[in-house]
DNA sequence: TTACATTTGAAAATCATTATTAAAAGGGGA
DNA sequence: TCCCCTTTTAATAATGATTTTCAAATGTAA
């Protein structure tokens, strides 16, 4: 893991790991452009890539289009919300899966699984019930 | 669920039925190219998507690039080999996680959830065993 | 049959990501 | 320090998957 931290990687890292959110490569390029307004966009996708490779971040593979950067290397499970596709955290026991018997996977080596809950975040459902409102006034 | 069944609907959907597989839009382009060869891709797209929101069939939310579709609407969950990216069927027990109560979704309405088992296929596995072999040859 | 709506094929556009390339920056070791 | 070699960078082009656009074709209902 002797990872040459340059200049760019170091503030792609610490602004990451600032924000405590899920980012997509794009937000964190917006971001760490206010620091570094030269960057490209490229280097954040090559540095997030090499940042994941070495283990220091989670490159996590979720449902939607673009993909997400976790600062929490630690082993858990996520939640999305189905209408702005923002990540979080949840609790959940990865042991029931990991403990329960995997019925015919036919012919699979198994090497891991992955859960994702998904939901509406709270800041939709406000949304949701404002627009409702909206409607009923008409 | 009144649905205009076309004739590359149609077609569309007997093909991915038939197969029995976990259908990328661009596999499916070339098997009904073969009974309807002016079909384009972009029309493939289009009714799978149409036919998923349908709920006629399913669109996996998947690792990977590719999206893949399932002519199996029923609730079950999937493996795909980290090699070849196939995808197939796994029997598991849904309910171990929708019994568990679920910590801390930080104001998520939960709405459903997905496992996916990684793993690695029986024909890669074969492959690797093969390769393995040649460079102890060597 | 006419009038309107839906669907299609072909092509262009979009979106996220990766590859290319020439220039700049970083290490050593003499 | 200077030289040489490797890595990294910014900018840009390229890629792959999917979606959009639009004019033509097809379907439907009165």
């Amino acid at each position: 893991m002797q990872l040459r931290m340059t200049n760019q990687r170091e503030i792609i890292l610490k602004e990451l790991r600032k924000s405590r959110q899920h980012l997509t490569a794009d937000e964190l390029y917006e971001r760490v452009k206010k620091s570094m307004p030269r960057i490209s966009l490229a280097t954040v996708y090559r540095n997030l890539e090499t940042l994941s490779v070495a283990g220091i971040i989670t490159k996590l593979e979720i449902s939607g289009r673009q993909k997400r950067f976790d600062w929490d290397v630690s082993q858990h499970d996520h939640i999305y919300c189905g209408q702005c596709n923002r990540v979080d955290n949840i609790d959940f026991d990865r042991e029931l899966i990991g403990h329960s018997a995997i019925g015919s996977p036919i012919g699979y080596q198994v090497t891991g699984y992955r859960v994702e809950f998904v939901g509406i975040c709270s800041s939709c459902k406000k949304k949701n019930e404002k627009a409702k409102e909206k409607n009923h006034e008409r």
